[in-house]
DNA sequence: CTACAGCATGGAGTATACTCCAGAGTCAAG
DNA sequence: CTTGACTCTGGAGTATACTCCATGCTGTAG
């Protein structure tokens, strides 16, 4: 499959795919002997962009999928290693959420008790 | 007051607060005849740096809290377009809250229940 | 054979909020 | 008068994840 194929597939823009490739995301296939230089892309790349999809969905940023990636071409992912990741990854959103949600309360508090002199609670 | 004081009194780098200056969110005293070339913080620049610290503890970029600023000098700021701005911050960080906890369950159920098999159910 | 869609490359631009740095000017104390 | 701390300016760098563009080559339909 080329490129345009590929982007239609799964959603990825074919710019984000050359991206992909650029940050060593995804391996290009080395063209056979006469082939054109335009990128083909087989099935393994194409789950390959699917589990990607996947783990962007869990939060994980690219350089984390990258190296889950490298860490599973290097010995093989153990369940236990990417459970503790995930967990680490848990913890980090649950921090944010957090973060988050002080902030959600503090504009509520404000918002729902100002009685006009919201300047002066915000002490703008 | 000089920059570095004012960096002391109010914990931002004297680098941010040159750097607030330039994107219009604090403006520079001109200086008087003779003065140097040192920028000089009057009680006024200060409060206003605490009600920037303020903003973003609410949320608001620093675009927005320039935005509303303008507003305030501009008409006067209404505790009513105030609350409004800040109902809409709210549902915007509401969102943003929903997302993170729906990549948290996500993890927390592929981490639970993988008994061995993780990589199977994150498709990778 | 030619037109045109599709692809390649390298580089710049976007958004956010700074941080760091070099090179030079300024101020106050000793 | 010198030293050292402080400040100035302009510009580059950081992190994240792309997007857009110009210019030029490639593949295929008619």
């Amino acid at each position: 499959m080329r490129i345009g194929e590929v982007s239609k597939l799964t959603g990825f823009s074919a710019d984000t795919l050359r991206w992909y490739e650029k940050i060593g995301l995804l391996k290009r296939k080395p063209r056979a002997l006469g082939e054109s230089n335009y990128r083909v892309y087989d099935q393994a790349m194409i789950e390959r962009l699917f589990a990607i999809r996947q783990l962007k969905g869990f939060g994980f940023t690219l350089k984390e999928i990258e190296e889950l990636f490298a860490m599973d071409e290097d010995s093989g992912l153990q369940c236990s290693s990417l459970t503790e990741l995930m967990e680490r990854k848990r913890k980090a959103l649950q921090e944010k959420i957090k973060e988050l949600q002080k902030m959600e309360a503090k504009l509520k508090y404000v918002a729902q008790t100002c009685q006009g002199n919201c300047k002066e609670m915000l002490e703008i």
